[in-house]
DNA sequence: AAAATAATTTAGCCTGGACTAAATTAAACA
DNA sequence: TGTTTAATTTAGTCCAGGCTAAATTATTTT
């Protein structure tokens, strides 16, 4: 059993709860291997991590060996608080910094650890309360509610020749979000897919005019809401 | 031989350097005991960090036992790298997100250590390269030199009778700073010294048109120049 | 100069969070 | 169901950067 005394969980327990935050939420394999995968860090640590969040005062995660990790209530709440601050300075960065969307999140993963949260609270006002970062992603309120809008679907499920609108830009590689910055298609551009090739799902889509064409890796990570 | 491979240093070796450094710099000891005092930690430690550092490819102090240490020129940059981006997340928490000046230094503590180069600029550019933190220490520009502005003096010099401008007040407790920072004594503002006691160098001070009463304590740490 | 005190250094230990290699458990398939 | 393969866990190691206790060196006082 271990105690939590009054500091701010470690960089590392950060880290882990974050990826498994997300990796739940998007339906991506929470296991060892997908665990250590994104954080970079081989199978064992994670075991090793997982044991040590399943010991925490109060309990971070519910882990039995070879049956997976789940968030506990806790754990979900300071997920929550690192993906608000990540956010938050996101969109600093972007909209007062002047960084272009692909460098913002490099920097974010940094100082997500690091800003007191006091300084979250004067960034969040001198931001407007914002309520998405420059991706499109959702960023938990005070109270570390979600707005999540249920309507959005992947660009690779909008069907030929509706109309619709960019919602979030879900990060990619680094060169893939630079890519599409490039041409235009942020959140709040209007598009359409003209012809989808019903073989591997590749798409003909209209962007500001011109006619781009992309894999199912991309329209996957493109989210959109169809016009009325 | 350490050798430097192309991560940044350490947090820990950051901070050390920076305290050396200031300690160098207000003539104050830079022994083991009087480093280990201010980053809170034991003697025995800062011996050991400070071999580690003579020991460094490249080289970041000179150390010889039991006969002190100095930055080398490597070291020193290093830690001017550490005040600049100090006194410029200083700056912006103070202009920008409105702390109080009392309330920046601890934040920009933590901060220094995290953000990249080209955070440092983007950032040095939105506040207009500014020369002066809140406190009215100067900011190292992009190529690391320091202005420093010989002819100020400590209020506890200023003769008595001789109108003067505050330039600087010295980081102390934050305390001290709240209350300084209450009764309007910033950079910039006026001051006279009304009367001194010659016995323990007590002031009374003509601040915004009050009268304060000062120790040596306040008026070593209150730099002013003289008005012409 | 000897003794007492203060400062510094050495030696060895501890903790967090990684790692590797080996062992174990679960899953897939013949 | 037995076997092979994949995933996970255990056991033990390493490293940075702290720590304490003991030893040593410098400095001051008598």
């Amino acid at each position: 059993m271990i105690s939590r005394k009054d500091e701010p969980f470690s960089r590392s327990i950060q880290n882990y709860l974050k990826v498994i935050y997300s990796h739940t939420r998007e339906n991506r394999p929470v296991s060892t291997l997908g665990l250590a995968e994104a954080l970079d860090v081989k199978p064992a640590s994670v075991t090793n991590m997982l044991q040590k969040l399943d010991e925490f005062e109060p309990r971070l995660v519910n882990y039995q060996k070879h049956h997976g990790v789940s968030l506990t209530e806790d754990g979900e709440k300071e997920a929550l608080r690192v993906i608000r601050r990540h956010r938050l300075i996101e969109q600093f960065l972007y909209e007062v910094l002047g960084y272009s969307w692909d460098r913002v999140h490099s920097e974010a993963e940094e100082l997500e650890h690091v800003i007191s949260p006091y300084f979250e609270d004067r960034l969040a006002e001198f931001l407007g309360e914002p309520a998405f970062d420059p991706h499109g992603e959702p960023i938990p309120n005070r109270d570390l509610e979600v707005t999540q809008d249920e309507s959005i679907i992947p660009l690779s499920l909008l069907p030929v020749g509706k109309k619709a609108v960019v919602r979030r830009v879900t990060a990619g590689p680094q060169e893939l979000l630079a890519y599409l910055g490039e041409i235009g298609l942020h959140p709040g551009k209007g598009v359409e897919v003209v012809e989808r090739n019903p073989l591997d799902g590749t798409s003909r889509v209209l962007v500001d005019g011109m006619e781009k064409f992309f894999g199912v890796g991309v329209t996957g990570a493109v989210f959109v809401s169809v016009a009325e």
